[in-house]
DNA sequence: CGACACATGTAACACGTTACATGATTTG
DNA sequence: CAAATCATGTAACGTGTTACATGTGTCG
C-alpha cells in the first residue's frame, strides 16, 4: 500500500496531476525506488474508485489535477497514526532463502551467504557514496531514505555474519575483509 | 516470489503434497509468516503452468504429490546463486511514510516516530521472548529467521532514533527508556 | 515538418490473499 | 451419526508492474 498512501500524502499538500505526483514522489523518496508513471494513474484510478480522491476538471494543456477528499484525509491520518509491524510487511525473501537453503540438498549454504554478503557490502558502499554525493542540505527526506537503506543493509550484513558463524563449521575467513 | 521459490526448494527434498508443503514451510520459517493453504495451491498451479513442477497421479486418500522438474531445479539453483539487492525488494512502507510525513501539512512527525518506536520496541521484545521459548536446539532455520527479525527490528529502532535526532528540534526525551 | 518530451490513460499480467465449495477420514 | 480435521482446488479481488495507444506542446 506504499504508493496508495504515498500519493494520498502528496495530495494533502494540494491538488496535483499525474506527472507532478511522480516528480514529487521521487523528489521526496529519492532515486532509490523509481515510480513508473503508469503506476501513478492506475493507483489514482483506485483512489478515485474508493472515493479517497476526486478528479478535477481538466486544466488547459490536458493536465488533470486530483484532489484529496475528506475521507481520504481521514484515511491518511489513520495511516500516520498506526505503527507498522514486521508481520504486516511482505515476507523477506532473503530470510526465507537462507532458512530453506539449510535443508535443501545440493545447496552450499556457505556459498549463498558469502555471495549475498559481497553483494550487500557493495550495495552499502554505493548507498554511502550516494549519500555523500547527491544529498543537498535542504533535502532531509532524501537523506533519511538513504540512511534507512544504510541501516538496513548494515543489519543484513551483520545477520549474514551471524548466520555464517551459526552454521558454518568452516571459519569466517578473516582475510576476506577490505576495511 | 518468496513462496514460489520456497515451495520449489521444499520440493527439491522430494515430492510432497499441498498440506505437507505448508507444514514444511512453517516448520522451516517458523510462525513468523503463516502460510495460507489456499496460497499453496494457487502457487503450485502457477509452478505447474510454468513447467517448474509436475503433478503426480493422486495417491490413495486423495493426496496429490507434486514433483520438481529439471527446469525447476535449474531455476532454483539460479535463485540460490543470485544475491538479492535492496532495490529488488518491495518499497519499504515505513521509510516512505516517514519521508513523506516530513512534508505533509498537519502531521506531527515526532509523534509518528515515537509511536512507531514504541511498537517496534514491543515487537523486538516479543521476538526475543519467542527466541528463548520456542526455539528447540535442532531447529536452526527457525532460530535464524527469528534472529533476522531481531536484527531488522533493532536496525529500525536505531534508524528511528536517528530520524528523531535529525529532524526533532525537541530533545529525544532521555527518560522515556525502559532498559 | 519531424523529433522529442510532457501528459493521460488502458489492458494485460504477476503475485499474494481470502472466502468458498467439495470430498475423505478420523473420532466422540 | 455428527462434528472436526485433513486435503484439494477455484473464484474473486487487491496491489504492483509493464507495455501500449493516444494526444499536446515545443524546438531545431
Amino acid at each position: 500500500m506504499s504508493i496508495r498512501y504515498g500519493l494520498l500524502a502528496l495530495l494533502e499538500r494540494g491538488p496535483m496531476y499525474g506527472y507532478q505526483l511522480r516528480s514529487a514522489f521521487e523528489e521526496s523518496i529519492g532515486a532509490t525506488w523509481p515510480l513508473n508513471i503508469g503506476q501513478v494513474y492506475t493507483t489514482l484510478g483506485r483512489l478515485v474508485r474508493d472515493e479517497l480522491v476526486e478528479s478535477l476538471p481538466e486544466h488547459e494543456a490536458g493536465q488533470r489535477p486530483y484532489r484529496i477528499t475528506e475521507a481520504g484525509r481521514t484515511e491518511l491520518v489513520g495511516w500516520f497514526e498506526t505503527a507498522i509491524g514486521r508481520i504486516d510487511r511482505p515476507r523477506d525473501e532473503l530470510t526465507i532463502k537462507l532458512a530453506l537453503a539449510l535443508a535443501t540438498p545440493g545447496i552450499d549454504v556457505d556459498r549463498v551467504v558469502h555471495t549475498q554478503r559481497a553483494a550487500s557490502k557493495r550495495a552499502l558502499q554505493e548507498f554511502v557514496r550516494r549519500k555523500i554525493r547527491d544529498t543537498r542540505a535542504d533535502n532531509v527526506s532524501g537523506r533519511l531514505v538513504l540512511d534507512a537503506m544504510i541501516f538496513q543493509t548494515e543489519a543484513e550484513i551483520r545477520w549474514l555474519d551471524h548466520c555464517a558463524e551459526s552454521i558454518g563449521g568452516s571459519d569466517p575467513r578473516p582475510g576476506a575483509e577490505q576495511p
